[in-house]
DNA sequence: CAACCGCGTTCCGGTGAACGGAACGTCCGT
DNA sequence: ACGGACGTTCCGTTCACCGGAACGCGGTTG
């Protein structure tokens, strides 16, 4: 049933190489829910068995799968080591920290910061309020550029063209019933968002849920990135929303002239 | 002058298939010091620059690497959300970092949480205390097993026949005065570590640097990994160490008993 | 101003590694 | 005892990786 196209992504067809491959695996493997079993991965990636029996092993030859007792799969050593410098030395993500931190004690609301990847934007880093009402919001996952905060965010600095090809690629997929699915209702919504220097998610990720979120712009005036924060529509009510906007636009204000050429920042080491 | 050798990892020569190359590639894409030049990362993979001016396009059209104006890349999108994953879904990494948060807070140092990676040691998270004495502790980096505290708590739950491979693969480099460096003096110091159930590194990595750490051992009985404390040596002076020693040791033990088959433990969705 | 150097990039024909259908051994559940 | 699903091995085909050589460009030097 499954061809090849990555389940995550939704990647029409693309992948030849091995190196496509590879990577479709890697991915593959970091998903959630434990080890994974050899089937899993095949059926997940869309490579024959024996395919993926072959990168396994050349990725647990150099670190990046560990094999365990009884055919399991999971992310190797070096695989997590690498993860973890990605995200340590990442400069836009050291800068954000502490903003995300600051954003969550002055509204109470997770705050968080993602980034985009072709048609979707994907989350890096949050900064969780300690009395969470189980927002659900996973490191790494991703949600559709038109239906959420952060995603109009992004998509109301880029260009006509980038938003053109981002909202004709996707049919728009329904999320919630909320969810905005017209193209043209998208593009009006973002003209308020650069009014107002912030987007509003009112629902369309998920029921009872909104979110605020402003775009981070690189040294070329392009969205590296968003910042945002997500909570009960029962805290973050339209009071809430007008309070906080102008918040969540200052703490995208911060990290935003940062990413030009090189980082100036003396490293720790 | 460098050959078909990881600069970082030191492995021989190993690399042949497209596959290898591209993880290499990976690895030097997401060290430290901002976006990198292709001709860096040809220099830092060994490898030929047409070969990594490929690699780095099928990177780029994966969304893991992105090229910058100038020339430059780094790490791309999908490469970080994968990162952020696989940090955030470890099931280790998520019983640690608890842990690591409540041992900081009782020994008032830096508290980490470092997997084996070969004969090396990846240090994987850690946590802070608000006053930190600058120790020089980089998510990601690795350190050798003979000189460093998680290293010899490793090593102390590994069979012989493992210990003698790591202990003579490498010349066992002397990276301090303080380093052990004869790999019958490392066996010795291992029997104090089954003794005490904990490691100490005086001084073997940094000078007036200290550290104390124990394995984690899986359900196999195997080390996954271990979990320790650094600081500076007037802080954790012999005292110390006697204090908190068995404090890192029941910490380990709290992580230990993890990793067997499938975690248990319901998943947030 | 010209010569030079280092860089990123493109080209292209040989070749070796990836490929995956088919088949096998094993371990379950029935 | 049987059936099914899974991980694993095999092997001949083929295709995409490979990388030396060459190019265009920008910056620097003499």
């Amino acid at each position: 049933m499954t061809k090849a196209v990555n389940t995550r992504t939704g990647l029409e067809i693309g992948a030849k190489g091995p190196v496509d491959k590879a990577l479709e695996l890697l991915d593959a493997l970091v998903q959630p829910d434990g080890p994974h079993r050899l089937a899993d991965l095949a059926a997940h990636t869309g490579l024959p068995k024996p395919t993926v029996h072959r990168l396994l092993g050349t990725l647990a030859a150099n670190g990046f799968a560990t094999a365990l007792a009884g055919g399991r799969y999971r992310a190797g050593p070096r695989l997590l080591g690498l993860a973890a410098t990605a995200l340590a030395d990442s400069p836009e993500l050291r800068l954000a920290r502490p903003v995300l931190a600051d954003l969550r004690l002055r509204t109470g609301q997770l705050a968080h910061y993602s980034v985009r990847d072709g048609d979707t934007a994907v989350h890096l880093a949050q900064s969780e309020p300690a009395d969470t009402y189980r927002i659900p919001l996973r490191a790494g996952g991703v949600v559709p550029l038109h239906s959420s905060a952060v995603g109009l965010a992004m998509l109301s600095a880029l260009p006509p063209e980038e938003v053109t090809a981002a909202l004709d690629s996707t049919p728009l997929p329904a999320v919630t019933p909320h969810t905005i699915t017209d193209p043209e209702a998208v593009r009006a919504a973002l003209d308020d968002v650069r009014i107002q220097g912030f987007a509003v998610d009112d629902e369309y990720t998920e029921p009872d849920v909104r979110a605020v979120a402003a775009p981070v712009l690189g040294a070329d005036g392009l969205p590296v990135g968003a910042i945002g924060i997500i909570g009960p529509t029962f805290t973050l009510d339209d009071a809430g929303v007008a309070l906080y906007g102008p918040m969540v636009r200052a703490a995208a204000g911060l990290i935003s002239p940062s990413n030009g050429g090189s980082s100036p920042i003396g490293l720790v080491q």
